[in-house]
DNA sequence: CATGTTTTGTAACATTTGTTACTGAGTAAC
DNA sequence: GTTACTCAGTAACAAATGTTACAAAACATG
């Protein structure tokens, strides 16, 4: 299990580093669907992806859903850093997008790390610098482009992360995810159907060609 | 002029790094509406706000711009912290919402300081962590808000920001704000104001109690 | 295959937001 | 005061998105 961090992880941390994550690190797999943050909770461990997709989300009060990004191997979670310092109360929800491993570090850990190991500090900072520029990715697409772009950019999202063309989802799903009604979502994939950008199938939509 | 540091951060930084500062900071007065950063520019140093409030906007290819949240004192750029990890080019527009004073500090100390001091480590944490949360803010807004509950908000914080109950701008520069046409926003005014939520004038929009 | 459930398609309509065009009110400069 | 300019108000219409309701298709189960 360990040779996995070595691998995603080896050039990026020193010896020393490497060592303490293989000491107190605890490796998990969690399978697709599972929950792994919920809003609200306290965050008690960070996650270094080692395979596999997460996914995150955000919701408000009412329950509205919005999909803001995906984590892939190598990432870590900036949200979850930014909880240690806080509050410590998630403001996002993570869920497994596929099959996926990583190793949780203790949060104790991550002042001490940071004090201690340069490369630490770099990728911290590079995980920050990471996930801000993916919110203002998120904020172009909501606030710059129309619902049918936006839908046609997820699709290819998720095509990416499972790296298939073929997303399954229901049309009732993707709507959580982009924050609108299941019927808006059929429509426009109809549209799309029509141009022959994608292919529609029940729990299934085939992207073609590119 | 350095005492205002000290009365802003001397809390945050241990004295040494306060004097650091004093010694490399170059400190700097801006007028209502000038440009400290424009997208694409190469950012070199990095802003610690000592008075005043900068506007942070994003713009896409096509010009359409977007208000994304307001610094104020106390406050740096963590989107500019993170240009000097990245490439380097900024992804945001920064604009002297009233005017304003700050320090400039060379972006080469950064990562000195951040081996260095603890202080500022925590300092530099904490402004990742407060952007994040202001993205995340400016996504809820965008997501799920209408526009006329956007707008007020914007008012809100366009209120809160000068310390008046009095909005100074035309219809046409908060359309821009809010990526949407003037006459759109003038609808939406009208009818915040026939709820008696706002009054209008001429370049100028008062909020009543509240 | 009979039944119930999930998923998708589609129509009809409502609401929100965007666009174009025109008007008049307020202001500034001469 | 006359003129020119900026800003705001509004109507009429267009486009995008949201809502409700219903039916058909696909699938799962017994």
């Amino acid at each position: 299990m360990f040779k996995e961090i070595k691998v995603n992880y080896g050039s990026l941390f020193e010896e020393a580093l490497l060592k303490e994550i293989e000491e107190i690190g605890v490796y998990k797999e969690v399978r697709k669907d599972d929950k792994l943050i919920e809003i609200g909770a306290y965050v008690k461990s960070m996650p270094l992806l080692i395979s596999g997709a997460i996914k995150i989300l955000r919701e408000d009060d009412d329950g509205n859903e919005l999909f803001l990004y995906f984590l892939e191997k190598g990432d870590t979670c900036a949200m979850t850093l930014s909880c240690c310092i806080g509050q410590g109360q998630s403001k996002i929800r993570a869920i497994a997008e596929v099959d996926s491993s990583l190793y949780m570090i203790p949060v104790q850990k991550m002042e001490e790390w940071t004090s201690k190991y340069k490369s630490w500090r770099n990728f911290v900072f590079a995980s920050y610098h990471n996930r801000l520029l993916e919110l203002l990715d998120t904020i172009d697409n909501i606030a710059f482009l129309n619902l049918d772009q936006r839908l046609l950019k997820y699709l290819q999202d998720k095509s990416k992360i499972s790296d298939s063309n073929i997303v399954s989802s229901t049309h009732q799903e993707i709507a959580y995810d982009l924050n609108t009604s299941r019927v808006v979502i059929s429509r426009l994939l109809k549209t799309l159907e029509n141009k022959n950008i994608i292919e529609l199938q029940r729990n299934k939509i085939i992207l073609l060609e590119s």
